[in-house]
DNA sequence: TTGTACGCGTTATCAC
DNA sequence: GTGATAACGCGTACAA
């Protein structure tokens, strides 16, 4: 208790045996020039000193730190989270550590991380943007420090880089279909915020939809929430207070979903029947609800995470730095409940 | 594009100043003994060659990495990942950044992340045990390489350690009080795998919770699930199967009871009127269900992870190791709904 | 005020 | 087969 048992070193494990440190780092390596006896003498010391390599001084030397780094807007998100679950089973699986931060959606605090990230001289990085983040000269600082970066689920609109994320509108698509193919006329867009990419994206599958089922597109049935319960229920108001009220609902997540549907419950609205709803999928409880919507449109965080670490890896991997970067599209995809 | 700058360093700033390195560390760092003038035109210079100071040869050289190790069961759970997005908050509110590993209830897989850890020389380790964790060796290991541990949530049975977890007695206790206080006197448990210490815990707590009450512990009232649905509906089943019925359950978490609640609906069973329900909390979205049960027992994971992580970095501060091991119960609350 | 010299732990290179 | 040496980038006693 408390004596301080300073860890051995090569240094030490030479000195005892009286022979070279170079010696000792060969035998621990097993490297083939070195006798038998040799090597069996040095291991069987480094076994009695408890020696344990210093992988500081190994990362200082090698210029690599068996370390990437995740950026995630949250991590109590259940997308964020279950891509962070996959994406450190596939660091492990290379024997790889991940070290993680996350921005809370401002721009700032993730740059301060990329550079805490780049400072730690981590071997690549995964990132999924925060919703403010304008600023993209990180790249071009990380590019220069050769580190690898993959952007995933929230990825800038340049080009030239490696970025995994899932195509909206093969959702949207399916969902408008399947309101259309019982019926439906009268679809609305509960959105989210509308400088988010995120909400651009699904106006535009949105509108795109509707025009292939040849449904004309109403602006009023296209209304925005900033995401919170208040503006959630708003949201709703301003469609039920039109005359002629939407019967089916596609909105920004599930969570706005459950605020919604716990609203029209109150006035007296029967799901499925007076009103239905499909939402982009961020929750995965659905099954154990009374009375759900009718589905989601799922995006499968942990095969876009585990998507962008293979990619991370291959470029980790690779000497050289001129691979092409790489795109990948995930369909989302309409899951009826 | 493709241009290998090599980033630069003391020694480069010194060769092109014509000054010694050393002058140029210190200016860096704002050696008082630099002359202003110097220590402006190493900082231009620095500036102009983009210098950044190469964390892991100062990792080596001072022997921290300002990096501490955190260690789940799994991060896509509810209860951890809120756990851990409070960990990272408090590191980052230290300057540290977080290592992180999932052990997935593996014993094994924990002790290599451990170790894995220990090679990178983390300053500090956050842990919260597997189910399976048996052998405890480490916490010598960790001992003798000065690597302070706390350990947070499933905590080990040993006395000299860090440790901060919840109590499930006290919830337990305003469960089985509120219950009683609304006339049931057949209340049942569905605890989770005999095996573990939570189940255990969870037993204990029942027991003295009815006795508190003045209710007779019936031992057809205590069944168990292996917490897959499967087992859950058994364990229901067995409940309902007996002649006297209990009117209120307290199950292990959420997730049973979700298991339950719909199972029962099936059965034509009304909730809060046929059966009542109380279940430990790793779920938080009840207010959205449209017939919730009757409350949950809460535990907090994101006030116990920051105060095991504050707990954490005092004794990363201190240099001096002879301090006290500290433990901290949370109570756990009975929350209606 | 600045420079010299050394050490942190490891490994690659060259020499014997 | 093995040893000496240098080097990775930085910080810091010690010397000047």
């Amino acid at each position: 208790m408390g004596m301080k048992k300073k860890p051995a070193t090569i240094k030490e494990i030479a000195r005892r045996l009286k022979i070279s440190p170079s010696t000792v780092s060969r035998a621990l390596n097993d490297h083939p020039s070195i006798g038998l006896v040799t090597t069996m003498r040095v291991k069987k010391m480094a076994e009695e000193l408890n020696y344990e390599p210093n992988q500081t001084a190994i990362f200082f030397k090698q210029r690599r730190t068996f370390t990437i780094g995740v950026i995630l807007p949250s991590l109590s998100e259940p997308f964020f989270s279950s891509a962070i679950s996959e994406i450190e089973k596939v660091a492990s699986e290379h024997d790889y550590t991940v070290l993680m931060g996350q921005s809370h959606d401002d721009a700032e605090r993730e740059l301060k991380i990329l550079q805490t990230f780049k400072k730690h001289r981590v071997d690549g990085i995964l990132i999924s943007l925060g919703k403010n983040t304008e600023d993209l000269g990180f790249v071009e600082m990380l590019n220069d420090a050769e580190i690898p970066i993959v952007f995933f689920d929230c990825v800038p609109r340049i080009d030239d880089v490696n970025k995994v994320y899932s195509d909206l509108s093969t959702g949207m698509r399916e969902a408008i279909q399947s309101f259309a193919s019982i019926g439906h006329k009268n679809i609305a867009l509960i959105n989210g915020p509308e400088n988010l990419l995120a909400s651009q994206e699904r106006a535009a599958a949105y509108r795109k939809a509707l025009n292939s089922e040849n449904l004309e597109y109403n602006e009023r049935y296209e209304v925005h929430t900033d995401l919170t319960e208040q503006g959630n229920i708003e949201a709703i108001d301003k469609l039920l207070a039109l005359s002629e009220r939407p019967s089916a609902i596609v909105s920004f997540n599930d969570f706005v979903t459950l605020d919604v549907i716990k609203y029209v419950r109150q006035k007296g609205l029967v799901q499925k029947k007076d009103v239905f709803f499909i939402s982009y999928a961020n929750y995965p409880l659905w099954k154990y609800m009374e009375n759900p919507p009718m589905g989601s449109i799922e995006q499968y965080p942990d095969q876009q995470a585990r998507k962008a670490a293979e990619i991370l890896f291959k470029h980790i991997g690779a000497d050289d730095d001129e691979q092409q970067p790489e795109t990948v599209v995930f369909e989302s995809k309409l899951v009826l409940k």
